[in-house]
DNA sequence: AGCACGCCGACT
DNA sequence: GTCGGCGTGCTC
């Protein structure tokens, strides 16, 4: 008598996606853990359980004779407890079918670094310790006015401890260590909160929130669309479907687009969860995302908040998902499997039967057509302030000779400095988006006039003039602008266009008298960029400029204009999401401005001043952009009146790529003839090369999902005979090329 | 992936 | 004559 054991091997390659048979004869053994398993030729592999043992009667000797095989044996269980429930196996399975990729990749996507079915993931060790310094309590008689004495002071009353790697002067610190005014003591990673609690502050639903709130709760089976504007009370809405069920004692689960150390929802939440709630945030350590994750599995944490990835959280008895926010780009993963939350939030709603709940002001054009149709439940949240105060809307064509000045700035408008300058003396503040970071987006050579390209990519370089680097904002390549040499030998170059540091000195050239802050991801550093933006909400400066950074988030209640630079540049994408991007930046910016008692203003510079998508999003009007964009898709035929899938063909040459690109093309059509499958391409990628690989896409467009789900599973063999060429396929991708 | 087996070039 | 190049193929 034993156990058969099915065993996916814990390696990511095709070959090897599809289980393997051990054996055992220990109890305990269960499908969602991780076991350790000779494989091939290595001692020892990781390997994950994917299904319930099966007890087999016959004896191991006369099961191997009689089929002619030799079972190997589980040596050891790894964990004591599943890590994904069956239910959770079953998502990962139709995930793997649904994106038409490896189970293993799938399962990595779900698991936390170290506990990923992986060799890698052994090696690390479990529960970190960080230092933390502490005072000791005695009282300090050093010499007064040293260094010594300013740390001693600044540490004395901190009693909960600072960590020992935030504090700098490490002179003076030694000197306080060694006379005994501090002392370091480890403290395990998983006791260091990360979330500060604001007070908990109770509320009443208001009588739109409660409708709102009775009709999600009457229709328990619908996926339901709740539209309201910030600041209408979706968040009270949540808090309540979270609180109720919670008594009945079922799991929840809340994604929000990221999670920022300002953002309300994660205070709001864990202040109203605290001793039950489980945060997943990109920033975790390994080792306290272990803990939360083992938290969650032992049914701790029954309510977890978090980014993308917690959608696969292990919640116990699951009985709601609620999405925030639902039309933010983060849900989509835009690397293998190129999962999208919300699609998969569907699939755990069919199969562990929970309610879902989608929120947003401006939800994804594919999300509303669902609702309009019926397949969603829409519920219309109607704001409390009815239509919050009208906007000055002023739309500057750049293309008009006189709109700006040459001699002073190519960038900012005359009007727009007239308006700067209104905001300023009326002791108000201004917000400037302009959606590129660095000096110049490009470095033009004097001599041959050709732009200085990435070696890797191909795409033009940016001018950062702080590091003094030419930066791919592609592949991250950088390098020394000072010392750069043109391929034609050239060293006198040009800065050609605008971002934010450029912008930057132009304002501050032209308002020198006033505060100016930047703000783009060049800053690094979540403080660093948290204090920027506490910064500017305490009125300390009066200028704010910076990328899409700085169009979400923070309530600034004395902004009166939100003036938007080059609004059309993300029109240009080559992505049939262009629109819908454009118009959700430019309306959330817009949202910016006039959100205290004065009235907003909201300047928008564009080349393309008769553009719908910039009029309807600088107005606010989604239903209108809803449905002008509805009219488009459906003439060039994009989502929602069809489904995409995105292959990308990658190989070392570009010769290899076209040819192996073309055979994919043509096993494809050979097998499509019954279906309603469009196959386009190979096409060429927007950007040449990256990191030294060619790519190409073949695009398909389909109206049964079921169909392309079978065509997409026989690229399996081709990826299995062709090792030297690596086929990527983005089911639902959210542009038709890269 | 990882590792061994296997059949052709320049070396103690 | 041997060491070693990486093409090919397999792993319960």
């Amino acid at each position: 008598m034993f156990f058969l054991v099915k065993v996916l091997i814990g390696r990511a390659v095709v070959s090897l996606d599809r289980p393997f048979d051990y054996y055992t004869t220990e109890e305990g053994i269960h499908a969602g853990m991780r076991v350790l398993v000779s494989f091939g030729h290595s001692e020892k592999t990781v390997g994950f359980v994917l299904e319930e043992p099966i007890k087999v009667s016959t004896s191991l000797e006369d099961y191997q004779k009689e089929r002619k095989i030799r079972l190997s044996q589980i040596q050891k269980v790894i964990d004591n407890q599943p890590l994904l429930s069956p239910e959770l196996i079953q998502l990962a399975k139709e995930m793997a079918s649904y994106y038409a990729t490896d189970l293993i990749k799938v399962l990595n996507a779900f698991l936390p670094p170290s506990l990923k079915p992986k060799d890698s993931a052994l090696k690390k060790s479990q529960g970190r310790f960080i230092d933390f310094v502490f005072p000791t309590g005695k009282a300090y008689v050093g010499r007064k006015g040293t260094n010594a004495e300013k740390l001693f002071l600044k540490l004395e009353p901190i009693k909960e401890g600072v960590r020992l790697s935030s504090i700098t002067a490490k002179k003076s610190l030694k000197q306080l260590l060694d006379e005994g005014y501090l002392e370091v003591r480890k403290i395990p990673a998983s006791r260091i909160p990360e979330m500060v609690s604001s007070s908990l502050k109770d509320f009443a639903l208001t009588k739109s929130q409660e409708e709102a709130y009775n009709t999600i709760v009457d229709n328990p089976d619908k996926v339901c669309l709740l539209k309201g504007v910030t600041g209408s009370g979706k968040t009270e809405i949540y808090l309540s479907l979270a609180k109720k069920a919670l008594k009945e004692g079922k799991g929840v689960l809340v994604l929000i687009p990221e999670i920022a150390l300002t953002d309300q929802m994660s205070n709001r939440f864990y202040s109203f969860f605290q001793d039950t709630i489980a945060i997943l945030n990109s920033s975790l350590s390994d080792s306290r995302r272990y803990e939360e994750y083992r938290r969650i599995v032992n049914g701790e944490s029954k309510i977890v908040l978090g980014t993308r990835s917690a959608i696969f959280a292990p919640v116990q008895n699951l009985g709601l998902i609620i999405i925030d926010e639902e039309h933010s780009n983060t849900y989509k993963q835009d690397t293998t499997p190129f999962y999208d939350a919300i699609q998969v939030a569907l699939m755990r709603k069919e199969i562990e039967k929970v309610q879902l709940v989608l929120g947003s002001a401006t939800p994804r054009v594919i999300d509303n057509a669902r609702a309009e149709k019926g397949l969603y439940l829409p519920v219309v949240l109607s704001t409390r302030f009815a239509a919050s105060q009208e906007k000055d809307l002023i739309l500057v064509d750049m293309n008009l000779p006189n709109s700006y000045d040459p001699a002073k700035s190519s960038l900012i408008s005359k009007r727009l400095f007239e308006e700067i300058g209104k905001t300023l003396s009326n002791h108000e503040q201004a917000m400037v988006l302009i959606n590129r970071r660095g000096y110049a987006p490009m470095f033009l050579c004097r001599d041959c006039h050709e732009v200085a390209r990435c070696p890797n990519c191909g795409i033009p370089l940016s001018y950062h003039k702080r590091t003094n680097e030419l930066l791919c904002h592609h592949c991250d390549y950088r390098v020394l602008a000072s010392t750069y040499q043109c391929s034609c030998g050239g060293k006198d170059f040009m800065p050609l266009g605008y971002g934010t540091e450029r912008a930057y000195e132009d304002l501050r050239t032209f308002f020198p008298e006033a505060k100016t802050l930047r703000l783009d991801s060049d800053i690094t550093g979540n403080e660093r960029r948290h204090d920027i933006l506490e910064s500017f909400s305490l009125g300390e400066a009066d200028i704010l400029i910076g990328t899409q950074v700085i169009a979400k988030g923070h309530d600034f209640k004395n902004v009166t204009l939100a003036a938007m630079l080059d609004a059309d540049s993300s029109l240009r994408l080559p992505s049939f999401m262009a629109n819908e991007e454009t118009f959700d930046l430019i309306s959330q910016f817009v949202g910016r401005s006039g959100r205290g008692n004065k009235k907003g203003r909201v300047l928008v510079q564009t080349y393309c001043p008769d553009n719908e998508v910039i009029a309807l999003a600088s107005k606010q009007n989604y239903e209108g952009f809803y449905q002008m964009e509805m009219k488009e898709r459906k003439k060039f035929q994009y989502p929602p009146f069809v489904y995409l899938a995105l292959i990308i063909v990658k190989a070392m040459d570009d010769e290899r790529c076209r040819d192996a690109s073309l055979d994919i093309k043509n096993l494809l059509l050979s097998k499509v003839s019954t279906m309603r499958i469009n196959i386009y391409g190979p096409s060429s990628p927007y950007i040449p090369h990256i990191n030294g690989r060619y790519y190409r896409n073949i695009l398909l467009k389909y109206k049964v999902k079921e169909e392309a789900s079978k065509l997409l599973s026989l690229l399996k063999v081709y990826r299995m005979a062709n090792k030297d060429v690596e086929v990527l396929v983005d089911v639902d991708p959210e542009t038709e090329g890269i």
